[in-house]
DNA sequence: TGTTAATGCATAGAAGCCCGAGGTATAATG
DNA sequence: CATTATACCTCGGGCTTCTATGCATTAACA
């Protein structure tokens, strides 16, 4: 059935992380989840990329964190963007859209092929 | 006048180098030009970036190289791309379009939850 | 009760790509 | 003759990503 699993692009997981966490305060594992689901299955998160990923950004002063209990009862470091963060999300953001227009002008140089 | 540079996604400068072989026997230096001209400035590749790339998939039997002579008289290493190379430039392609597809899904998240 | 699965965090090591800096050489232009 | 443009190349640092591993808790299940 081989599951349509991709390698994310350099640099592409941090912008899909501001992005679910901009939605409201996460904690690590349930983003994962979330880039998942949404995504049907074609963004996968392997844990080794995800925390780092998060100590990053913190360390850069996107994100903050506090230790709060689940709906389940459970201890987990919930994050929520600092207004760095948002500024940082919204340029990235706009960068991705002004990247991959561009290079759908590349892709769609005509060969003779599709279409 | 925010010149608009970007740097590409690790992995795509690859992509985009098969493309625009497949379009037609060109040497390394004129594919730099290319990408820029068509992307409009937007994509720049700089050549400690795109000799290792032509290496690195002419060494994994996507690209074969010849040396001829240039319109203007001067010898230069023109790339074709394998039976290889347009197989992967084909699923490279597709696989490209899968995620941004995805990505979108979740760059478009609103607040309003999952749905 | 023992064990498996799911939740939730984290680091270490290896692999890989990107890019700035530096080097070679030719041709044309001022 | 010096500069600019063409055309190739490599090295080293820096960064991200992934695999593997570890720890701890809770729920389910046989």
């Amino acid at each position: 059935m081989t599951p349509p699993k991709s390698d994310l692009p350099q640099g592409t997981l941090d912008l899909l992380i501001l992005k679910v966490i901009a939605l409201g305060p996460v904690h690590g594992y349930a983003i994962a989840q979330r880039l998942e689901q949404v995504s049907r299955s074609v963004v996968q998160v392997p844990e080794g990329s995800l925390y780092p990923a998060l100590h990053r950004l913190e360390n850069r002063g996107l994100l903050a964190a506090d230790w709060k209990e689940t709906e389940t009862g459970r201890e987990a470091k919930f994050y929520r963007l600092t207004r760095k963060g948002h500024k940082q999300l919204q340029t990235e953001t706009a960068d991705w859209q002004r990247l991959i227009d561009a290079i759908g002008l590349i892709l769609g140089m005509a060969d003779g092929g599709a279409r």
